[in-house]
DNA sequence: GCGACAG
DNA sequence: ATCTTGTCGC
């Protein structure tokens, strides 16, 4: 039974996420990585506009070759734990109209690293078949050590001592973000690749220029609708 | 009962 | 997340 996220209750959306946690697959990927695409939202304050947009990048060169932007009603609360209602809709509009998928999708938020094993990235991946990891900023669900304080240097991140993603330092002495596998992705594989979508920010290039967009898309310096840039 | 708590 | 002012550093 198909449900409308805008409608669902809490206790239908644990249970969702439950039913979809059994569908989730956790693997080594096995297939060649040539694009990779980021995922974000941006709204206005007291607004239940959402400007959704996701942003396919060449890899492992990382330079944008397509970008789709959508708008769309939600009035789903923030919750933690609970952010894939309230974001997922928005995104599957613009991954609908995407000409050629990403052969990863890197999403604002986390993968496996959930109370119920079911963030975002894992969320999107199970509705679409679609290999997706998720990128946070901070901590909802695990305990990690401070990782280095170099680029490329991480710490697990552990779930009753099982490691269900990793804690990154993408630029020196500067907060760490989140990492962990959403679907047919292992965490050696994401870390793996979130590292070298490094560049020159604290957040890898997918996400950073996920949401460059929608916020220029929410701004009004960018339109709606899908372009491709080759 | 007391903290923690993606965006 | 968004909003907003101020400060530090290249």
């Amino acid at each position: 039974m198909t449900q409308d996220y805008n409608q669902i209750t809490i206790p239908e959306a644990t249970a969702l996420q439950q039913e979809l946690r059994s569908k989730v697959l956790i693997q080594a990927p096995d297939f060649p990585i040539n694009t990779v695409a980021g995922a974000d939202i941006s709204f206005n304050k007291n607004s239940t506009t959402v400007y959704a947009g996701i942003v396919v990048l060449k890899f492992p060169e990382l330079q944008p070759v397509a970008y789709c932007l959508v708008k769309k009603e939600v009035t789903f609360p923030y919750v933690p734990g609970y952010l894939a209602f309230r974001e997922v809709p928005a995104l599957l509009e613009a991954w609908k109209l995407l000409k050629v998928k990403p052969d990863v999708l890197v999403v604002d938020g986390h993968g496996i690293a959930h109370p119920r094993g079911l963030g975002i990235a894992a969320h999107f991946g199970v509705l679409t078949g679609q290999p997706a990891i998720g990128c946070a900023k901070k901590l909802l669900f695990g305990k990690y050590d401070e990782p280095g304080e170099q680029r490329g240097d991480f710490s697990p991140l552990l779930n009753k001592g099982v490691m269900i993603g990793a804690v990154l330092r993408t630029k020196p002495n500067v907060k760490p973000v989140f990492v962990s596998p959403g679907y047919k992705m292992d965490v050696p594989g994401s870390l793996s690749l979130i590292t070298q979508c490094i560049g020159n920010y604290r957040l890898p290039e997918p996400t950073r220029l996920a949401h460059n967009a929608v916020n220029h898309f929410r701004e009004g310096t960018l339109p709606e609708g899908c372009v491709n840039t080759l």
